[in-house]
DNA sequence: TTTTTCCATATTGTCGACAATCGGAGTTGA
DNA sequence: TCAACTCCGATTGTCGACAATATGGAAAAA
């Protein structure tokens, strides 16, 4: 579960956690009601846990609660996943106009490194595309730590974006845009190396503005059946 | 507290509207620790309602709590100020971008008339910017709407930007800037009434980076003393 | 057959009590 | 005097039971 450690602390942050997980990998399908009583007693809990965690869920955007009649998993229309991707370009992009002054010179190593075990990842198992969607998470997110700026780092790698990997596990299954994906990250990776803030911010729009285009069109044939 | 329905449907709703409203006023003080039980008995009911509302104002980043030490309110240090009002510079920026080509005539025409009843209050009762205050957000909010980017909006408008209000009570005391401000509002509504949406989100960025610059004097003289 | 009403059932909302954990006052020893 | 230890009160975490509300289906009326 990327930089966060799974399971400890208190149970309602353990209910919290496992739910998000059973949410974001489609384990619990989109719009399903969720039950207290049965997940509570699937994680071997009282109610009041489980209930904190919903609620915390529901701060996250992962689950919608309407008073008196449960919690459902949020679903991710073509339009929630536009809106999506509009601000993660703008945020994204801010994030790598700061990063170019403020990443070190080690960090900026340490991002190529992260590419280069891509890149052999993706040879070796040429389909298997999740854990190069994971890296890619960490890519962005190695970023937005960049930034320095808090609030974006929590915005775009905290809790806040679930939705994104949600969506990248209902979309992973298109391997094409892996290649021009890495290639993109590169280019990004050598902007930010040049001190380039603007070039940066402009290829990672255009890098998030294509996987949009990606993803829509992959809407639309699961539409179309 | 602007367009939510302050009290109705289930008590943790109730306590979590009535605690926001606490801590953004200043009724309840940057750090101070928030106590279950006594929350509870202020409030006329349990103590479970009321761990769901911490747990979804925690959600919102209102409060943080540590496991077995309980809640307090979060703090609004000079950094978390100045990346709060960052990442609004390009959310608020790309919003009025937007927003310009997506108002419709009427809804320009309703700003305009909220811009005149700003100004007519500001003449009325000069030192008292309260009211500006929470019209200035309104005004942000309906530009916000202006995107159609329900994210957008839910992150500008809605419960996530808590703590800028909560900012705004500290800091409105200062009632210098609200002059210059409604100058700057109607400028970027003649900006969206031209469909500008460039020249608009310029005059936003500007506007917003003017803000913290006021805000940011502000706090040097508080630490000053 | 269709629609409406009503009731049994399941689910959510709330409370009070108990267990686990933390923080601090007071004590003891060097 | 100061440090560390111990214990006690206070606070948080958890559970089970009960009340309030919604859901779905059966029965009755049109």
């Amino acid at each position: 579960m990327l930089p966060y450690t799974p399971e400890q602390g208190t149970l309602a942050d353990i209910a919290s956690h496992r739910l998000a997980h059973s949410i974001v990998t489609g384990e619990l399908a989109q719009g399903q009601k969720l039950n207290e009583a049965e997940l509570a007693e699937r994680f071997g809990m009282g109610r009041g846990p489980l209930r904190e965690a919903l609620r915390h869920l529901e701060g996250m955007r992962l689950v919608k609660r309407i008073p008196n009649a449960g919690a459902r998993v949020v679903v991710l229309d073509r339009k929630t996943l536009s809106d999506l991707y509009a601000v993660r370009e703008a945020l994204e992009g801010m994030a790598c106009r700061i990063a170019a002054t403020q990443l070190t010179d080690a960090e900026i190593d340490q991002l190529r490194k992260l590419l280069d075990s891509h890149e052999k990842q993706i040879k070796k198992q040429g389909g298997k595309v999740y854990a190069q969607s994971e890296g890619d998470l960490d890519f962005h997110y190695q970023i937005a730590r960049g930034s320095r700026n808090q609030m974006l780092m929590d915005l775009l790698g905290g809790e806040q974006y679930q939705l994104l990997r949600m969506c990248r596990y209902r979309t992973s299954r298109n391997a094409e845009r892996t290649g021009p994906a890495l290639q993109q990250h590169r280019q990004i990776v050598e902007a930010l190396a040049q001190r380039d803030g603007e070039l940066a911010e402009m290829l990672m729009r255009r890098h998030i503005h294509g996987a949009w285009l990606s993803i829509s069109e992959m809407i639309d044939k699961e539409e179309a059946v």
